[in-house]
DNA sequence: AAAAACCATGGTCCATTGTCAATGGTTTTG
DNA sequence: CAAAACCATTGACAATGGACCATGGTTTTT
Protein backbone atom coordinates (compact mmCIF):
# COMPACT_ATOMS: atom_id res chain seq x y z
CA UNK A 1 0.00 0.00 0.00
CA UNK A 2 1.26 3.33 -0.22
CA UNK A 3 2.01 6.14 2.59
CA UNK A 4 -1.64 7.83 2.41
CA UNK A 5 -3.28 4.44 3.31
CA UNK A 6 -0.69 3.35 5.71
CA UNK A 7 -1.19 6.96 7.65
CA UNK A 8 -4.84 6.98 7.19
CA UNK A 9 -5.23 3.41 8.44
CA UNK A 10 -2.31 3.59 11.19
CA UNK A 11 -3.01 7.03 12.24
CA UNK A 12 0.54 7.89 12.26
CA UNK A 13 1.16 11.31 10.04
CA UNK A 14 3.23 10.62 6.66
CA UNK A 15 6.05 13.02 7.79
CA UNK A 16 6.36 10.39 10.91
CA UNK A 17 6.13 7.42 8.99
CA UNK A 18 8.95 8.56 6.73
CA UNK A 19 11.12 9.36 10.08
CA UNK A 20 10.37 5.95 10.89
CA UNK A 21 11.59 4.49 7.97
CA UNK A 22 14.24 6.51 7.99
CA UNK A 23 15.08 5.39 11.19
CA UNK A 24 15.22 1.87 9.91
CA UNK A 25 12.02 0.66 11.98
CA UNK A 26 9.52 -0.27 8.66
CA UNK A 27 10.81 -0.84 5.40
CA UNK A 28 9.34 -0.47 2.11
CA UNK A 29 10.09 -1.58 -1.48
CA UNK A 30 10.21 0.51 -4.58
CA UNK A 31 6.76 0.36 -6.50
CA UNK A 32 6.57 -2.23 -8.93
CA UNK A 33 5.63 0.42 -11.42
CA UNK A 34 8.66 1.81 -13.26
CA UNK A 35 6.67 4.95 -14.12
CA UNK A 36 6.69 6.40 -10.97
CA UNK A 37 8.74 6.49 -7.21
CA UNK A 38 5.93 5.54 -5.05
CA UNK A 39 6.95 3.40 -2.74
CA UNK A 40 5.24 -0.14 -1.45
CA UNK A 41 4.42 -0.48 2.60
CA UNK A 42 3.33 -3.79 3.54
CA UNK A 43 0.32 -4.59 5.12
CA UNK A 44 2.33 -6.03 8.13
CA UNK A 45 3.58 -1.87 8.85
CA UNK A 46 0.02 -1.08 9.89
CA UNK A 47 0.99 -3.74 13.08
CA UNK A 48 4.40 -2.17 13.22
CA UNK A 49 3.21 1.70 13.36
CA UNK A 50 0.73 0.26 16.42
CA UNK A 51 3.67 -0.95 17.91
CA UNK A 52 5.74 2.06 17.92
CA UNK A 53 2.83 4.10 19.28
CA UNK A 54 2.77 1.97 22.08
CA UNK A 55 6.06 2.16 22.33
CA UNK A 56 6.38 5.74 22.92
CA UNK A 57 3.61 6.28 24.70
CA UNK A 58 5.27 3.63 27.36
CA UNK A 59 8.57 5.76 27.21
CA UNK A 60 10.49 3.77 24.93
CA UNK A 61 12.57 5.62 22.48
CA UNK A 62 13.33 5.08 18.47
CA UNK A 63 17.08 4.28 19.29
CA UNK A 64 15.43 1.18 21.83
CA UNK A 65 13.14 0.01 19.32
CA UNK A 66 15.46 -0.55 16.57
CA UNK A 67 17.37 -2.90 18.80
CA UNK A 68 14.01 -4.46 20.32
CA UNK A 69 12.11 -4.83 16.83
CA UNK A 70 15.40 -6.42 14.75
CA UNK A 71 15.09 -8.96 17.75
CA UNK A 72 11.38 -9.52 17.41
CA UNK A 73 11.87 -9.89 13.70
CA UNK A 74 14.88 -12.67 14.72
CA UNK A 75 13.18 -14.11 17.18
CA UNK A 76 12.30 -16.97 15.16
CA UNK A 77 15.95 -18.48 14.40
CA UNK A 78 18.44 -16.19 15.95
CA UNK A 79 20.75 -17.33 18.64
CA UNK A 80 22.63 -13.98 18.99
CA UNK A 81 21.84 -12.60 22.58
CA UNK A 82 19.72 -9.58 22.91
CA UNK A 83 17.96 -11.17 25.84
CA UNK A 84 19.58 -9.07 28.83
CA UNK A 85 18.26 -6.00 26.42
CA UNK A 86 15.05 -7.43 26.55
CA UNK A 87 14.95 -7.76 29.91
CA UNK A 88 15.93 -4.96 31.12
CA UNK A 89 13.68 -2.72 29.08
CA UNK A 90 11.00 -4.62 30.39
CA UNK A 91 12.05 -3.39 33.79
CA UNK A 92 11.76 -0.15 32.34
CA UNK A 93 8.44 -0.34 31.44
CA UNK A 94 7.25 -1.86 34.46
CA UNK A 95 8.85 0.73 36.58
CA UNK A 96 7.13 3.36 34.46
CA UNK A 97 3.59 1.77 34.51
CA UNK A 98 4.48 2.18 38.48
CA UNK A 99 5.19 5.82 38.48
CA UNK A 100 2.69 6.33 36.64
CA UNK A 101 0.19 5.05 38.25
CA UNK A 102 1.56 6.81 41.51
CA UNK A 103 0.96 9.94 39.25
CA UNK A 104 -2.51 8.81 38.82
CA UNK A 105 -3.32 8.19 42.30
CA UNK A 106 -2.19 11.73 42.70
CA UNK A 107 -4.30 12.90 40.15
CA UNK A 108 -7.10 11.51 41.30
CA UNK A 109 -6.78 12.45 45.21
CA UNK A 110 -6.42 15.90 43.74
CA UNK A 111 -9.51 15.70 41.81
CA UNK A 112 -11.22 14.53 44.92
CA UNK A 113 -9.93 17.64 46.96
CA UNK A 114 -11.52 20.04 43.76
CA UNK A 115 -14.87 18.52 44.32
CA UNK A 116 -14.84 18.85 48.05
CA UNK A 117 -13.58 22.44 48.30
CA UNK A 118 -16.68 23.19 45.24
CA UNK A 119 -18.57 21.57 48.25
CA UNK B 1 17.77 23.20 52.57
CA UNK B 2 20.02 24.18 50.32
CA UNK B 3 20.25 22.78 46.57
CA UNK B 4 22.57 19.80 47.02
CA UNK B 5 20.96 18.32 49.97
CA UNK B 6 18.15 18.07 48.47
CA UNK B 7 19.32 17.20 45.00
CA UNK B 8 20.85 14.63 47.13
CA UNK B 9 17.59 13.36 48.94
CA UNK B 10 15.43 13.45 45.72
CA UNK B 11 17.98 12.27 43.47
CA UNK B 12 17.27 15.09 41.07
CA UNK B 13 20.13 16.91 39.34
CA UNK B 14 21.20 20.52 40.64
CA UNK B 15 20.39 21.63 36.87
CA UNK B 16 16.99 19.98 36.78
CA UNK B 17 16.08 21.51 40.10
CA UNK B 18 17.18 24.70 38.75
CA UNK B 19 15.34 24.27 35.82
CA UNK B 20 11.99 23.23 37.73
CA UNK B 21 12.13 26.26 39.83
CA UNK B 22 12.46 28.14 36.69
CA UNK B 23 8.97 26.87 35.62
CA UNK B 24 8.04 27.65 38.69
CA UNK B 25 7.02 24.10 39.95
CA UNK B 26 9.47 24.48 43.01
CA UNK B 27 9.89 27.56 45.02
CA UNK B 28 12.64 28.45 47.23
CA UNK B 29 13.73 31.44 49.67
CA UNK B 30 16.51 33.18 49.63
CA UNK B 31 18.71 32.33 52.46
CA UNK B 32 18.39 33.94 55.31
CA UNK B 33 21.46 34.75 55.59
CA UNK B 34 22.69 38.03 54.17
CA UNK B 35 26.22 36.54 53.90
CA UNK B 36 25.48 34.07 50.48
CA UNK B 37 22.97 34.28 47.77
CA UNK B 38 22.17 30.86 48.51
CA UNK B 39 18.76 29.49 48.50
CA UNK B 40 16.46 27.85 50.88
CA UNK B 41 14.05 24.80 49.79
CA UNK B 42 11.21 23.71 52.09
CA UNK B 43 11.07 20.25 52.99
CA UNK B 44 8.62 19.81 50.36
CA UNK B 45 10.28 19.62 47.76
CA UNK B 46 11.26 16.54 48.28
CA UNK B 47 7.99 15.62 47.62
CA UNK B 48 7.49 17.70 44.98
CA UNK B 49 10.07 16.31 43.18
CA UNK B 50 9.10 12.74 43.51
CA UNK B 51 5.51 13.91 41.94
CA UNK B 52 7.27 15.27 38.90
CA UNK B 53 9.25 12.62 38.10
CA UNK B 54 6.65 10.06 38.19
CA UNK B 55 4.60 12.32 36.19
CA UNK B 56 7.35 12.89 33.74
CA UNK B 57 7.17 9.09 33.72
CA UNK B 58 4.11 9.16 33.09
CA UNK B 59 4.30 11.44 29.69
CA UNK B 60 2.85 14.67 31.41
CA UNK B 61 4.89 17.39 30.28
CA UNK B 62 5.99 20.24 32.73
CA UNK B 63 3.82 22.89 30.95
CA UNK B 64 1.11 20.44 32.18
CA UNK B 65 2.66 20.13 35.47
CA UNK B 66 2.45 23.67 35.92
CA UNK B 67 -1.10 23.71 35.97
CA UNK B 68 -1.78 20.75 37.87
CA UNK B 69 0.66 21.49 40.58
CA UNK B 70 -1.29 24.89 40.78
CA UNK B 71 -4.54 23.04 41.46
CA UNK B 72 -3.35 20.63 43.94
CA UNK B 73 -2.05 23.37 46.05
CA UNK B 74 -5.15 25.30 45.45
CA UNK B 75 -7.47 22.19 45.78
CA UNK B 76 -8.02 23.47 49.75
CA UNK B 77 -10.03 26.31 48.99
CA UNK B 78 -10.02 27.33 45.32
CA UNK B 79 -13.35 27.42 43.53
CA UNK B 80 -11.88 28.00 39.88
CA UNK B 81 -12.56 25.43 37.45
CA UNK B 82 -9.52 23.08 36.85
CA UNK B 83 -11.58 19.83 36.95
CA UNK B 84 -11.73 19.69 33.27
CA UNK B 85 -8.45 19.85 32.33
CA UNK B 86 -7.83 16.91 35.39
CA UNK B 87 -10.31 15.03 33.57
CA UNK B 88 -8.44 15.02 30.71
CA UNK B 89 -4.94 14.22 31.95
CA UNK B 90 -6.35 11.60 34.06
CA UNK B 91 -7.54 10.19 30.96
CA UNK B 92 -4.54 10.70 28.83
CA UNK B 93 -2.10 9.11 31.52
CA UNK B 94 -5.12 6.42 31.84
CA UNK B 95 -4.31 5.51 28.64
CA UNK B 96 -0.81 5.81 27.79
CA UNK B 97 -0.55 2.95 31.07
CA UNK B 98 -2.70 0.94 28.76
CA UNK B 99 -0.67 1.22 26.11
CA UNK B 100 2.26 0.44 27.88
CA UNK B 101 0.80 -2.81 29.03
CA UNK B 102 -0.18 -4.32 25.84
CA UNK B 103 3.73 -3.07 25.05
CA UNK B 104 5.36 -4.87 28.00
CA UNK B 105 3.27 -8.07 26.49
CA UNK B 106 4.73 -7.12 22.99
CA UNK B 107 8.22 -7.54 24.76
CA UNK B 108 7.58 -10.44 27.18
CA UNK B 109 6.19 -12.75 24.04
CA UNK B 110 9.20 -11.63 21.89
CA UNK B 111 11.61 -12.77 25.16
CA UNK B 112 9.70 -16.03 25.24
CA UNK B 113 10.07 -16.28 21.15
CA UNK B 114 14.02 -15.95 22.11
CA UNK B 115 14.07 -18.26 24.47
CA UNK B 116 12.58 -20.88 22.52
CA UNK B 117 14.64 -20.07 20.28
CA UNK B 118 17.46 -20.79 22.05
CA UNK B 119 16.08 -23.68 22.74
C1' DA C 1 44.65 30.42 55.37
C1' DA C 2 44.52 27.47 51.34
C1' DA C 3 42.10 24.10 49.02
C1' DA C 4 38.12 21.83 48.14
C1' DA C 5 33.40 21.87 47.86
C1' DC C 6 29.35 24.36 47.28
C1' DC C 7 26.21 27.99 45.32
C1' DA C 8 23.89 31.51 41.78
C1' DT C 9 23.41 33.24 37.27
C1' DG C 10 23.60 33.25 32.50
C1' DG C 11 24.35 31.34 28.34
C1' DT C 12 25.31 27.67 25.19
C1' DC C 13 24.62 23.26 23.51
C1' DC C 14 22.42 18.65 22.86
C1' DA C 15 19.32 14.64 21.51
C1' DT C 16 14.79 13.33 20.50
C1' DT C 17 10.84 13.34 17.65
C1' DG C 18 8.92 14.90 14.69
C1' DT C 19 6.50 19.17 11.50
C1' DC C 20 6.55 22.23 7.63
C1' DA C 21 7.85 24.09 3.18
C1' DA C 22 9.81 23.78 -1.35
C1' DT C 23 10.51 21.44 -5.56
C1' DG C 24 9.36 18.38 -9.08
C1' DG C 25 7.27 14.44 -10.53
C1' DT C 26 2.67 10.98 -10.95
C1' DT C 27 -2.20 9.64 -10.59
C1' DT C 28 -6.76 10.28 -10.01
C1' DT C 29 -10.88 12.85 -10.65
C1' DG C 30 -14.26 15.92 -12.73
C1' DC D 1 -7.18 17.22 -20.46
C1' DA D 2 -6.86 20.19 -16.63
C1' DA D 3 -7.12 20.40 -11.72
C1' DA D 4 -6.71 18.27 -7.61
C1' DA D 5 -4.63 15.00 -4.93
C1' DC D 6 -0.84 12.21 -4.08
C1' DC D 7 4.18 10.95 -3.75
C1' DA D 8 9.57 11.45 -2.96
C1' DT D 9 13.43 14.05 -1.35
C1' DT D 10 15.73 17.57 0.90
C1' DG D 11 16.41 20.76 4.25
C1' DA D 12 15.03 24.10 7.64
C1' DC D 13 12.77 24.65 11.91
C1' DA D 14 10.66 23.65 16.57
C1' DA D 15 9.46 22.12 21.34
C1' DT D 16 10.90 19.49 25.25
C1' DG D 17 13.97 18.60 29.04
C1' DG D 18 17.53 19.11 30.58
C1' DA D 19 23.38 18.91 30.66
C1' DC D 20 27.44 21.59 30.56
C1' DC D 21 30.48 25.55 31.05
C1' DA D 22 32.22 29.93 32.67
C1' DT D 23 32.39 33.34 36.09
C1' DG D 24 32.48 34.95 40.60
C1' DG D 25 31.18 34.58 45.15
C1' DT D 26 30.64 31.60 49.92
C1' DT D 27 31.45 27.70 53.08
C1' DT D 28 33.62 23.94 54.74
C1' DT D 29 37.47 21.12 55.31
C1' DT D 30 42.23 20.24 56.04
Amino acid sequence: MRIGELAERSGVSRDAIRFYERQGLIAAQKSESQSNTYKNYPEEAVFTLEVIRDAQAAGVSIADLIVLLSQYHAADGADFDGEDFLIEKIQEVENRIEASQRFLETLRQTLRALKNAAH
